[in-house]
DNA sequence: TGCCGTCCGTGCGCCGGCGCACAGACGGCC
DNA sequence: GGCCGTCTGTGCGCCGGCGCACGGACGGCA
């Protein structure tokens, strides 16, 4: 369990909610980095255009460091996030294993839907992925928001819906799906939220997602190199072939999508 | 795979979302076996009196009958129901196997609570697994009760965020915990919604139920037989030593039963 | 240019669970 | 009492994934 510890200790050492405020230094604004132009998030955008300048009046651009983690389960979490680059999983973690990834939130989304429900504390950790940017706001703010907006409410209703489809198909799918499957499974999604088609990720971070061993990746890895499908080298991970990738998949990258396609827009 | 198969043609053959309304007859009242008191469900108990009374207005009684389908995936759900005795299994279905067990809904729970998200249409299938008595509601019936009462709706919310926690527990149990240890925890989920210390349960519904083979059940089951926590024959099983079940148990059976207290009552 | 830390690949024994098959046991029914 | 369907127990070969260990490769840095 080495490897694994490896990785929890480099977790530990990044900066917790406590010291995130230091950490996620406000930025002029959120822009899209290839663009130029305003990053957005979707929960945002579908927003009437008074509750939705009213929300951004209150949010605050921060970056998301690698690895910072946002969220603890049992403690109320300070502030909300609107990832606009970059995303976020969700971890699940249980007695005699590390964790595992049971969600992803990027720009699709938001961290911290909860609130519409009236909980505060948090139902898992949150561990930043993918660096890149986010509108966040205050717990507080946030309430007074959705107390205004009928829009948002019913909107964030919508994507918890959605978060419970994901939660439940990704209890299947790591009970019964293979490796290889499930990986490729995990490399859309983040190339969905990465809006790009390489991103930083090494073998024992997939693992640790994934919640199987570093040498498990290694081999579900280079099958799909053969297959043409991505290539990787130190770390660098790039996506080839999307639509062989979609078809090496498990069924519940779809499902995923046609439920948040089904709910929202 | 034959006992699998085996397994869901009987699931096929018993009634589904379309023929219910034949099968659950309507009863007099719902009656706790035992006691002769009327039976009841927590979730409508925690309701202010004149709300509860409006509520209990529009529901019917019905019978729960063993294996029937009450809801499933993309349709919408004609009824919610709040158990009074018995349970209901969501089983999440995947490509290339059979279903497994997501989560449990019995007196403390209801089904059909995503209508208090605004979304009609049930992310997973419900399969009723302790025969017993639930108050059923019409969907229009309902969600005009939670226009009218702001109680029910933060309650309901309360318990998605408990159903949330569920489904995350489910996921990285299904992925990391031996089979003995999910058939304790399985076992201590039903007796609490049972009501009883004996249930009719066989080898292959459990495999069922927590994705494994039936010879998995049989291996785990003799286990726990041999150290006195249990008993069974012929589909009868009984728990014998409860708090050696919990010891037996993997965490998540404390987990699940801590996010329900901590979120209502 | 050489060193070192990080990342990736391979090999090996092991184990939990799978798929399949068959046998025994209990209980209801004729 | 005898039959048959259902439920439970056992045996066997197999496979995916685990834990552990080591070796090689790339890249940054002095």
């Amino acid at each position: 369990m080495r490897w694994q510890t490896v990785f929890l200790d480099r977790v530990a050492q990044t900066p917790t909610v406590a010291e995130l405020d230091e950490l996620l230094v406000p930025q002029e604004s959120a822009h899209d980095i290839e663009t130029g132009l305003p990053a957005e998030n979707h929960l945002i955008q579908l927003l009437p255009r008074k509750d939705r300048q009213r929300l951004l009046a209150v949010c605050k651009p921060v970056e998301l460091a690698l690895a910072a983690v946002l969220c603890e389960p049992d403690k109320a979490s300070r502030h909300v996030y609107f990832p606009t680059q970059g995303f976020v999983s969700l971890v699940a973690m249980t007695e005699g294993s590390p964790g595992v990834e049971v969600g992803m939130i990027g720009r699709e989304g938001m961290l911290g839907a909860q609130l519409a429900l009236g909980v505060d504390t948090a139902p898992l950790h949150a561990v930043v992925q993918g660096a890149g940017t986010a509108w966040r706001i205050a717990r507080v703010a946030f309430r007074r928001e959705l107390a205004l907006s009928p829009t948002l409410r019913r909107e964030l209703n919508r994507y918890i819906a959605v978060l419970m489809v994901q939660l439940a198909t990704s209890a299947a799918c790591l009970r019964f799906h293979l490796i290889g499957a499930r990986l490729a499974r995990w490399l859309l999604m983040s190339q969905d939220r990465a809006h790009s088609d390489s991103f930083h990720v090494t073998h024992e971070f997939l693992a640790y997602m994934l919640g199987v061993r570093r040498v498990g990746i290694t081999g579900a890895a280079i099958a799909l190199q053969w297959q043409g499908l991505i290539a990787y080298r130190r770390g660098e991970l790039t996506v080839l072939d999307r639509g062989g990738l979609e078809r090496a998949a498990c069924a519940c990258y779809a499902h995923d999508r046609r439920a948040y396609a089904d709910q929202l827009h």
